[in-house]
DNA sequence: AAAAATGTCGGATAATGTCGGATTTTATAA
DNA sequence: TTATAAAATCCGACATTATCCGACATTTTT
């Protein structure tokens, strides 16, 4: 199942993020830390279950649902708050949310709960698959719940906080076309190739192919960039936390985060600029997502 | 649906049952108002859900659960209560009951959960029926996606940071021809050997076989010299590390590692350049993928 | 309209292949 | 065991490219 996080508070966030990945119940395509925030990366992600906050400032959690409803987002919400009021817990259950949860969050509450709605939903797929085959003597076996290549990356890629970035669809978009590929060598073909290959996609003349590879190029390197700040910003605080300790030293030059790491620390604001190995990310991101992908939990 | 009702409180049963009629929902077969005198008729009448208090005199909901479970009892149960703590409630689910419910009692919070609970469970029903009968026609179709010994060096190697690199697609191609080989001696061949059978499956003549084994030997020591220089950087970032810890003592001379460290510390650039044992790395590599490839993980 | 993001392009830089020779390990005999 | 030669392994240096990046132009956002 995809999920889909909206919550102000960046502590509740990483515990149902680590509640889903720990109970192997799915994965995290996306977060957002309001309502506001929430509406465009639901609506172009589609995530199966969006788990809401009902307190949150300007778009609360009910009002982010109608606005969501209203612009033809189908999936299903998942209240999640500290709100006793027994008024506005009758009025979310009124705009078809699954279920309430009360905070504070408890592991075992969020898993039972979580595991029974994304069954309740995985039976009526199959169900109504099943309807429609023996309606119309059909063969469609095709599991549409079935996560793609394109949802591993995103969530890879959301983890570094670089999903909303223009490049990132380079990026997914590049993988994905790696991965469709016939031949299974690990080995990525150049770079320039790649780039050629996307922009092909798009573009026609040889002109504008040209032009636009090494747009893409420039793109996913600022992408890449971003997130190396990110990934650096987070070890500067704190070392051990869960996505630096796993993607600076795998998808990075770990001694160039270390570098930047030190100028945050210290405050400077000059900094050489970090190098930035793109051919060593996507690699690495390649090869990964390729596996989690055939092998999806952990 | 078939509902039973176990609450000390008059007023709470009757709220219960008004709603399960009014909702049109399913039948009360019975009702009790405690633990103690719900055990028979349940037992006798064998509801689908058992609505039941959490907090009872004498033998309380989460008891009483287990009594029925322990007679052989297969319904389902739903907990409504106003107890806020998170430990019962989560000792409460651990019990697998279905969902907990807050008093006080809202009517459309409990129609909700009692709509979305039944139609799990008809599903469900109707699901597990349909398969019996494919079963018959179908054999598994189940395709088996092993993990290779490629996919457990791939994973080793990006713990070390050094999957993106180019070599690293030579150092997995080797340990897979090892492994493929029938002698299953825990000695590796000689490096030359090593290197030429690896690029006579590219190359054909003799003078490019000797080249492209050149090549190759060198990508591979560049590639480990990176790995130690990404894992003495993470050492000297944080010592704690658990992929320093494990990797720098056994895949390299732990001495070069520690020297590396200090310049990296001291921000020395000149660095005499490090000792890097290609053999010992490939020996280590080999005998561990494919003792993980054995014994999986734990 | 200013500021930020993105596109465009040529030159700078670093990765890789190639090869000869230095250094270490291994084998063998004293 | 120790000495020594041969073999294996390791390394530096140079040429060639792929990759990277700065700087300015253009577009989009505010």
């Amino acid at each position: 199942m995809r999920y889909f996080i909206v919550d102000d508070d960046v502590a509740s966030r990483r515990m149902l993020k680590q509640i889903i990945l720990d109970g192997d119940m799915g994965v995290i395509i996306g977060e957002a830390d309001s309502g506001v925030n929430a509406l465009d990366p639901i609506l172009s992600t589609d995530p199966d279950f969006v788990l809401i906050d009902l307190l949150m400032p300007k778009l609360d959690g009910i009002e982010t649902i109608d606005q969501l409803r209203k612009q033809g987002f189908r999936g299903h919400f998942i209240m999640i708050s500290q709100v006793e009021n027994k008024e506005m817990i009758g009025e979310a259950y009124e705009k078809d949310i699954e279920f309430f949860i009360h905070k504070p969050i408890n592991r075992i509450e969020v898993q039972s709960v979580l595991k029974k709605t994304s069954e309740r939903l995985l039976l009526k797929k199959s169900l109504l698959t099943i309807r429609k085959s023996i309606l119309h003597f059909e063969e469609e076996t095709k599991e549409e719940t079935h996560r793609t290549i394109k949802d591993v990356v995103s969530s890879i890629l959301n983890d570094m906080g670089i999903l909303g970035e223009v490049g990132s669809d380079d990026i997914v978009t590049i993988i994905d076309l790696l991965s469709s590929n016939e031949e299974k060598s690990m080995q990525i073909p150049p770079l320039k190739d790649i780039y050629e290959k996307l922009a092909s996609q798009t573009k026609f003349s040889g002109a504008e192919i040209m032009k636009e590879s090494k747009a893409i190029e420039q793109r996913i390197r600022r992408t890449i960039s971003i997130a190396m700040n990110n990934l650096a910003t987070l070890g500067a605080v704190d070392y051990t936390n869960p996505e630096f300790e796993y993607y600076a030293p795998r998808y990075f030059e770990f001694a160039e985060i270390r570098s930047l790491m030190k100028t945050i620390q210290e405050n400077e604001m000059d900094s050489k600029k970090p190098k930035i190995n793109v051919k060593k990310f996507l690699q690495v991101l390649y090869v990964e997502a390729n596996e989690k992908f055939k092998h999806p939990p952990k």
